[in-house]
DNA sequence: ATGAAAGCGCTAACAG
DNA sequence: CTGTTAGCGCTTTCAT
């Protein structure tokens, strides 16, 4: 193996407490013992043990990160905020794909416990019973992304899934258009599902236009193909539609796949909105008008928050972050 | 903190010793002490702590993996294939973002050290002499992904890209086209640039079409803005071609969105194939027809050749992954 | 079959 | 300013 701390003690004849202070730079030594050592370092390509240091300092500069599905747009535009930020404040982050899987996901929050990561980050999933009571056991600071708990006490990173559908639905209204269908995901879904309708339900609402519940197709999920699928539906029983809100930006583009092959143009015939802000959705054709989540920013705060957590030791605030409607090519602009 | 080994010996009357030959599951102990120890390891709810196991094993049961740019498609899925097979082989992964920077990457290689980890996975990037010389310091495994390196000795594992550029320009030279243009990423790129220009050259040779310079045009990037800003330039040099070669799905995709701005019609006035088969292949409209690299597959390769490599100590043979066509609807049969 | 004891490489009192 | 000495929690000879 390398040289350890002892190993540049000798040779600097100094003790590996003085080493170790000079690592860890605290106070106790003289400049000169500082160069003898740093030249020793130097020579014999000396690096610090980090195991060791964890084991004795309690501390693995390590954080555990779950995600439903790391390959997808979505996760894997929060692990880039979390993880340039969480370099940024020397720590690492391990990824943990838990598949949304229960038994899995389980698995990893015990793996996290047993390699004793300081905080863990948890995202898109709802938060059960079992998850929580083994994040609580770990007595480490948790905090989640894209998801929230009304139940347990965890701080979270999100936007107002309410609102933001809401401003989605409004801008489409603003826009002219009052036949407005909604691609929903799960129904269930406490997070991404109802409130997202009740968003959208509410615009309507405010606006005095009447709600009807066959407006609203719900799917098993918020995917290319779900939009694929449900479009049909819309485009077959509402042929009065002029505008559907679509829950993803995923659905969204499976819809317009679904209306391509229909033949039904876009915005001309049919205008569409979106929701999250993918990168698919500058590529799509044409471009996705959609409602954007700052996926980056998120990772990039919960991180921070787990850092302050970490620091201060004490609890810190929730945040809802800012959504906004990024113009692009799908909508028309009615009458 | 929580229970340590030494408090379930306490408890079941045992050393610390056969605790650890239980957990371990090593010879030396009777069945009833197996069981006592068990079910005091269950009322305190104890957990091994892996840092200390690490100090002493020198195994973590962790591997670095490097990405240029994790929240990529591309690199995303590799991820995916990385994770979930080193999670089956007991590992965790932990994900580097090095943003195409020299700095950064020998940042986070260091950082892998003093973590030691067991190996690690390069991907997509050239590796340096620099790169390799601290690989080499590390003494642990490593295994290329997605890039390769002719002058020093690691195993990588990748498609044949000059193959399979031959292949994407065949498909298209037997569907009767022979006017090709070539959209190729940074010319001096050695492994996605250069091989897949060769390949594209190499069929047209190989079926008597003339090879024209100026049909190939060099950015510098795979992405989906340098597609569309190339796009142009061959529309209008080029009036006479009918299908290109993109070097890469982002690239074609957005050759797509400028040639709709452009009213031109794929496929029916321009075929177009693109090369990785992202997500975002299937996604598009119409739907692209790309050769696919087995993204997923590659990476779960990678994480058992280093397994291999960790588990015997020995060198393990390279891995050219295969490709193929996957047909969808952006070529369009000439003739 | 089981225990005692020596570390793994580092940090952190506590002495000087 | 610097060294000595305990550990951190676990594995691993070496005895018994």
């Amino acid at each position: 193996m390398g040289p350890t701390i002892k190993d540049v003690a000798k040779k600097a004849n100094v003790s590996t407490a003085t080493v170790s202070r000079i690592l860890n730079d605290l106070p106790g030594y003289s400049k000169e013992t500082k160069e003898k050592v740093m030249k020793v370092i130097e020579e014999l390509g000396y690096q610090p043990n980090a195991v060791a240091r964890g084991l004795v300092s309690k501390r693995t500069q390590t954080i555990g990160v779950l995600f439903p599905d790391v390959s997808s747009m979505f996760s894997s535009e929060i692990l880039n905020g979390i993880e340039d930020t969480a370099h940024e404040l020397g720590s690492s982050v391990i990824v943990c794909n838990t598949d949304r899987d229960g038994k899995r996901t389980m698995k990893y929050l015990q793996l996290l416990q047993e390699k004793r990561v300081d905080g863990v980050i948890f995202t898109s999933e709802v938060l059960t019973e079992e998850y929580y009571e083994t994040l609580m056991d770990m007595q480490v600071p948790v905090v989640l992304v894209s998801t929230a708990s009304y139940r347990y006490p965890l701080p979270y990173v999100k936007v107002d899934d309410k609102h933001a559908a809401y401003t989605a639905t409004e801008y489409l209204i603003q826009n002219g258009h009052t036949q407005i269908a909604m691609i929903s995901g799960r129904k269930e879904d406490p997070i991404a599902g109802a409130p997202r309708v009740e968003g959208y339900k509410q615009a309507l609402s405010d606006y005095g236009i009447p709600i009807h519940e066959e407006s609203i197709v719900y799917t098993d999920g918020f995917g290319f193909q779900q939009g694929q699928e449900s479009f049909p539906r819309i485009a077959e029983k509402l042929p009065e539609v002029t505008a559907v809100f679509a829950a993803s930006d995923e659905m969204a583009v499976g819809a317009m796949s679904a209306a391509y092959q229909l033949g039904i143009q876009i915005p001309d015939q049919l205008s569409i909105i979106g929701y999250d802000n993918l990168k698919i959705a500058e590529m799509s054709i044409p471009p996705l008008t959609t409602v954007a989540q700052p996926l980056y920013q998120m990772g990039e705060v919960a991180a921070k928050l787990l850092n302050e957590m970490l620091r201060t030791g004490s609890s810190v605030e929730s945040r809802i972050m800012p959504h906004h409607i990024v113009e692009r090519c799908t909508v028309k602009r009615m009458k």
